[in-house]
Order: C-alpha cells, then sequence, then structure tokens
DNA sequence: GATGAATGAGGCTTCATTCAT
DNA sequence: TATGAATGAAGCCTCATTCAT
C-alpha cells in the first residue's frame, strides 16, 4: 500500500503546517486571546479542519508544547551523551539548551508570557505528560551529575539541588535574553554560566 | 476633615479585601478562568461595585499582581538593608525571598501557573510596570553585588549575570518546592544555594 | 421586605413571557430547528438573559413542557374530583381534556410534531420527571376506575387497560383533530367516546 | 441486459443495509443526534457513498419510516383480507399490528421518542407522504367497519371515529407495553382490546 | 454610593454536504 | 463507482461591562 503510507505523510506535513502557524499565533497572543479562527486562516484551512487532527483548541495547542519541548530535551540529551567528562557535558548542556533558545525564540517566548498549563480543568492528563517529561528530563540530567560526583569531579552535594540549579541559572539568563534584549549571541554567555555554577563568585583570598 | 480621611479609609479596607480574595481565586483557577463574579461573590460585594474599585478585570489583576511583588521586593531590600558584607547581604536576600514564598505559596502558584502578563493587547502600561518593578529590584541586587566586588569579596564579573545566576538558582529552587512537593521549609536550603553560588560545585584537587 | 417580593413577582411575569414565546416556537417548529436566539427575539430579550431564567435550551424547554403539562393534569384532577359517580366523572375527564387540546392547540401540536423527550443523553432527570408526572397522572385515572369496578358501575377488569384504553380513545380523537382539521370544537365528541369506552360498538342483537 | 438486473438488486441490496443500520441508529438516538458518519461507519460504506443512495440525512430519514410503516400497513391489510366477518377481521387487524410491534419493538421505539415529523421545513412534501400513507392505511380500516355496520355486527356510527377509538386502544396498549415493560406477549392483550372495543366497559344491570 | 439584572459580541465546536481523486 | 478529507455556516453558551434604580 503506497498510497497509505503517501496519504500519512501528507496528513503529517499539514499538521505540521498546522502546529507551525498556531506555535507563532499563540507565541504572538497567548492562549486565551487566540483564536481557532485565527489559526485556521493562518494556516490556510477550514476551521472544522483543524478538527480533523487535533481533538480541541487546548490538544492543539498541548501537541505544539510538548513536541516542541521534547524536541529540545532529546537534543539536549543526544548532544551530552555524545561527550565524555561531566565538565563537557554540563558545557554540552548548557550550550545546546541556549542553541534551542535562540534558534525558537518565538516559541520560548511563549513560556515569558506565561500562559502554558494555566488550561482549564478537563486537561490533567495532557498537563501531567508535560511534567512527566520535564521530570524525565531532570532524571537524566541529574543522572550526569551523579556521575561526575563519582567520578570526583564535583563536590559530593544532592543532584537534584545541582541540577536546580544550573537549570536556574541557564533559565535565568535564557529569559534575559528573551525579555531584555537579544542583541548578541546567547551562546557567548556559556562560559560565564559553566564558572558560576563549578567555581562559585567568591573571591579565594590567596 | 475627618470624613474624608475615614472614606478613604474604608476605600482602602474594601478594596484590599476584594484583591484579597481576588488573589486566591486567581491563584486557584488562573486568569482566564476566572470570573469577575466569583470575586464578587467571594469578597462580598456586587459585580458592579468591584468596578468601583478597579478599571476592569485585567487592572485588578494587574494590580494585585504588582502590589503583592512590591511588598516582596520591599521586604527583602528592607532586610537586606539592615545586613553589613556582601555575604550577609546575599544570604538574608535568599533568605527572605525564600521566607516571602513559603508565607504566599498560593500567590505565587500563579506564576507556576503562568498566565501572568499572557493578557490582552491593550494593557501594554500594566505590564510594563511590572517590568519596571522588576528591573529595580534586579537594580538594586546589582548594587550590592557591585559593593562586593568592589570589597574584594567577590569575583570581578559581570554583576548583572551575577544578579540573574543568584537568583536563577532561588527561583528554581522555590519552582520545585512550589510545585514537586512543599514538605520541609525552604529555609533550610539557603545555606546550599549560597554554597552553590559562592563556591561552585566542583570538587577542588589538592 | 416589599422589595424583594416585587422583584420576585417581575421574574416570574419575565420568565413567562419567555415560556409563553418559546411554547409557540417551539410548538411551529420544533425543537432542533428552534434558536435560543429566535426566543431570545420574539420575548424581546438578550441572549444572555435567556440563560439568567433557564439553564440550557434544553431545560427551557422542559421547563415548558412539564409546567403545561401539569396544568392540564392538575385541571382535570380538579375538575374530575367535584363530580360524584363514575360516568360523570368519566364524562368531566374527557372533556376536560378536550378543553385544554382545544385551548391549548399550538401547544400540543408539539406532540404531534413529537420531538418532546428525544433529547440529549444529559438530561435524564428532566425526562425522568415528565415520565413520573405522567405516571401520577395514570394513578389518578386508575383510582377513578377502580372505584367505579367497586361500586358496581363498570366491569371487573384491569384497571389500568381500561385507564389506557380510555386515554387512548382521548389522545386519538385529538390527535385527529389537531392534524386533520380543527373545524368544530373537540367536545362534541364526548358522549362519541363515552359510548364507545362505555358500550363497546358491537351491535347487541335482541 | 443481464448485466442491469444484477446491478440493480446489488443496489437495493446495499440500499436495504444502509436503512437497516440507519433505523437502529436512529431508534436509539433520535434524529438529531444521530450523525450520518455513523450511519455510514454502522452500514460499512463512505460518508459519501450514503449520499449516492439518499439525497439526504433527512431523505434517509424519512424513507426508512414510511418504508416500514407501509410494511406495517401492508401486512395488517393482508391478514385481514383473508378472513370474514368484521369481529374476525378486527381480531386478526389487532393481533397482527401487536406482532409487528413486537418484532419491531426498537424501530417502534421512534415513535415513542418522538422526532418523526418534526423535520425541517424543506421536506413538506416527504411528510405529507407519510401523512397520505397514513390516511390511506385509516380509509381501509374504515371500510372493514363500515361492512361490519352493513351487515349489522356493528352499531350504527361514525365508522371515522371508531376507527379513531379502535387505533387509540392500540397505540395506547403498544405505548405502555413499549414504554413500561415490555415483559409478557402484547399479544395476550388481545382479548382486553376486542371486549373494550366492542362491548365497552359499563357493568350492565340485570 | 452600591447594586445586580441585562446585555450581546464572540468563542469553540459540530456535522451535513460536496467534490477531487 | 466509491471515497473521505475538507468545508464553513450556524448553534449554544459565557462573561466582562454597563446603567437604571
Amino acid at each position: 500500500m503506497e498510497k497509505a503510507k503517501r496519504k500519512e505523510r501528507e496528513f503529517n506535513l499539514r499538521r505540521a503546517e498546522i502546529l507551525e502557524q498556531a506555535e507563532k499565533i499563540f507565541a504572538a497572543k497567548g492562549f486565551y486571546n487566540t483564536t481557532v479562527a485565527e489559526i485556521a486562516a493562518a494556516s490556510g484551512f477550514a476551521v472544522g479542519t483543524i478538527y480533523l487532527f487535533f481533538e480541541s483548541k487546548e490538544q492543539l495547542y498541548t501537541a505544539m508544547l510538548t513536541e516542541k519541548l521534547n524536541m529540545m530535551y532529546e537534543g539536549i540529551r543526544k548532544a551530552v551523551g555524545q561527550e565524555a567528562g561531566v565538565f563537557r557535558k554540563i558545557e554540552v548542556l548548557t550550550a545546546s539548551n541556549f542553541q534551542f533558545i535562540e534558534s525558537n525564540a518565538e516559541f520560548c517566548s511563549i513560556f515569558v508570557r506565561g500562559d502554558h498549563l494555566s488550561l482549564s480543568e478537563g486537561s490533567e492528563a495532557l498537563r501531567e505528560r508535560m511534567i512527566r517529561d520535564y521530570a524525565d528530563h531532570v532524571s537524566f540530567l541529574e543522572e550526569v551529575i551523579r556521575e561526575g560526583i563519582r567520578t570526583g569531579d564535583l563536590k559530593k552535594m544532592d543532584p537534584r539541588m545541582m541540577v536546580s540549579a544550573l537549570l536556574g541559572i541557564i533559565n535565568s539568563c535564557s529569559f534575559k535574553w528573551l525579555t531584555v534584549a537579544k542583541e548578541g549571541s546567547l551562546k557567548t554567555k556559556v562560559p560565564f554560566v559553566l564558572d558560576i555554577f563549578l567555581e562559585g563568585v567568591r573571591q579565594n583570598a590567596h
């Protein structure tokens, strides 16, 4: 069945087109100020057609969010996996996180706006999936840190906390870049992040 | 005019009551899933009365947000101002930030839900005010850091970035506490935050 | 509280006005071909106002139906209660049933159209109430028949069945009058109904 | 043209299959809560294919209704035609009416639900055909009654009214059986129907 | 001042029908 | 001939806001 395959490919193309347009509009106006009609118009379909691909506006929104985030998670994991040594791993993790944010600034501004997850009661399942995905990602990073402790490269501290701190620093920089000014590349901040995270800010007396 | 004063005091009391109730409901259900009627019912006023105190639902929301945040900013600044020495200042800053979050967990969950700022087009002014308030707070913290550099206690790095990193770590811990589990006090994390921020996580060979 | 009373009276007046207009339109076009907007326009209110009086289109429909039917039931029971003797009671029952149908031909044509009860899944409760009301009415009539049997005026047959038969004859006549032609008064058929129900159609040999 | 014939036969088979499935779904959910897509799925055709057999959802519905009803009418007429004597004819008419209802309870529940005829404005023609079919049936029964009067078996009353009464009694019993409880066979009620219709319910003094 | 009934624009979603393949 | 993806009109309902009392 060649035909079935082509059908499926076409279906996915259309679906992706809708997601792409939806992303732009959601990013610009937020979930509640975006109408399904707008998304339909932007992606060149009729309103009803949107519902052939997504059950509801909310499901469309969540699909866009989770798929994009998983793309980011996956990119980071793959990049980190190819490196050896905690320090290199942490560096690459930071760099690829920044990379994703630069390449998807529009998408990321959704998080700056922040209406992710302020959805209605009905979509607990979808919400939980997002949280689970995030938790999985954190677990992965924890393992990286744990390994660094085992090899004696990192101090013996609670790895959960260390991951929290690292992601906090990364997010804080990203947030600033997204909101205040996008001039310059985020990537130039990598050494700085590593420096603070690894060495701290205290001036050591000598 | 004694009377005018009492009037004003009454006015402020009522206004505060509305804000207090609104905070609870917004925190629980998000901006878009909260109706003005609900807020009115909760605060014991008629719907129309709400509009004697606030121009619109959005303005009510923003007022609540900015006033509460400024309370936090102010608390932190005051606490920090009373201390001497960068390290003490940073410690107190972290502690009072955590303190506020613990005491206002419900309010803070608004940020976890995240619909702050995903407001409609019309309210640029309000949004900007929030951003400006935040920027002011960051400036204050920057000054603290700068002073630490001047005294030789902190490394010579970009103070903006250092503030970013510190706030990132604090926020990350707060976020985790708010979402994952509220067991235990956030304040126990203060030493950890300081340790990472000041000393980093690298195990120093000796 | 004089005011509260007047408020309630006003509320009921408006509610009745909506019901009255809704009845006409539902009768003319059926439940599914009638829009809430039409009802609103006909009764001189805004769409939203309709929802101050009724939870949903369906609930409005059911309210209209049950209230009107109960009016009929009550009218019949009262009329029957004032008479003595089964035969008089049956006569009056038939007559007042016809009376109601003549006076409410428009309403009754709803049953000819027939979309009562073909409502969505959600309104089981409302549907059941209608059935219960009907059952109550049948019970009342059964008691009348039972009494007639006890006094020896009627044959010893299953009273349920006798009520069924009587109502069947009445309904059949009503249906014909409503659909085929409304010329002449339904009431002229009373003697005929009684004759068939009481004496049957067989020509007795003598 | 052998081929043309087979084609036609095939066409009718498919059409019948659609009608059969449609009947089940309409009976279960009513006209407005049934979608063409459901009927298509149930009968194993594509949505578009349904429209090769029926002009519209409404026409499909009406076709199903009229064809099934005509089946009933025909069955009754055939059965009645084979009998001699009014009383036998009336008995057989009642019995075969009940027979049809028992065998087609699902279909008949459409009438209990009641959305027959509450169709949109456009289908006057279809509606009228149903009414005409019913009128034809009534005419046939009238002739039976008239004959009974002629032979002196029945009283000299308006035959239309007598038919109305008989059908009223039959329908009333059927309705009760369909709604309240399907336990036991409807056919056991035949003698009762005949008894009331022929002899009435009055206890004759002697 | 305070009220809360009334408003009506606008959103999401459904589904009968069509038509290119 | 058969398909089923695409359409888009239309319906129900919500809720921020107003204004007569």
